[in-house]
DNA sequence: TATATATACTTGATAGATTAAGTATATTGC
DNA sequence: GCAATATACTTAATCTATCAAGTATATATA
């Protein structure tokens, strides 16, 4: 094995880091708010948005999966009642994605986990190197 | 939205930004070579160890994956010849992995096309960053 | 205005990964 | 040495995500 260059360690290193953390994040969630990983993230989403409330193709958009992967996501989603749906009077084609009050009650909830989780997970990455690192991750 | 810990953040970002780098990667080694990410990242870690073979559960923990998904990823790698079985004389539990010859050209060809992706994905960062990024990540 | 193209979403078929359960072999503790 | 437990692996059932194809609506072009 020759030396290898730098972007591709870097890929392999995020690639297993991200898998590992990842999966301890979704089992948490999964155990403790009946939740996984990539619903928190749609939940986070749409918090994050004005209204509350996202189309289906942002919400793929936003977590890097299909149209058709947010559809059968969300789902179950809406049938536990953490999101409903919601009409564009603009856009007759759009199914907008709106988060609940008991959504939000989950969320809430499954913020203060996935916090103690991920700190635990990143406990070797003190205070100032986590600020560099995540500067540096936002900047892919 | 109150402001989040730098642990979720980081947590997050690395979430995000490793399955669209990761897709990407996976996608290109597909299209040109035949073989996923996952099934690359086995061969690289029977290129790196002693005897170019490995126990299938050492590549289980290697990725971050179970046993039964190992099987089952060995499976095609084997039809296609890019791996063979081989025996372990001390445990007749193990089914050990080697890398053959056919499979040695096709991970030498596959890196080529994973570095020229990887840098391409990572060219907002610059080598001295680099550093730091790649020693940031290993000390996860 | 009519037609072609693009966009937003859904659904059926398929592939990849996991869990749970089962088999075979090793190791541990009386 | 033998029973109990642990380890390595496989297989069946299940779940989740994807692609491909289809529907409905919007936008661009001629």
């Amino acid at each position: 094995m020759e030396k290898e260059p730098i972007c591709s360690s870097i890929a392999k290193s995020l690639w297993i880091n991200s898998a590992v953390i990842s999966k301890h994040l979704d089992n948490s969630l999964g155990a403790i708010h009946g939740i996984g990983l990539a619903e928190y993230m749609v939940l986070l989403n749409l918090m994050q948005a004005p209204n509350r409330s996202m189309r289906r193709i942002d919400i793929a958009e936003a977590l890097g999966r299909t149209a058709s992967g947010i559809t059968r996501m969300l789902m179950p989603m809406e049938k536990i009642g953490v999101v409903a749906k919601a009409t564009s009077e603009r856009d007759a084609r759009v199914s907008l994605v709106r988060i609940t009050p008991a959504g939000e009650t989950i969320f809430s909830d499954a913020s203060t986990t996935f916090e103690q989780k991920a700190e635990s997970l990143l406990k070797n990455i003190d205070g100032r190197k986590a600020e560099t690192f995540l500067t540096l991750l936002n900047s892919i």
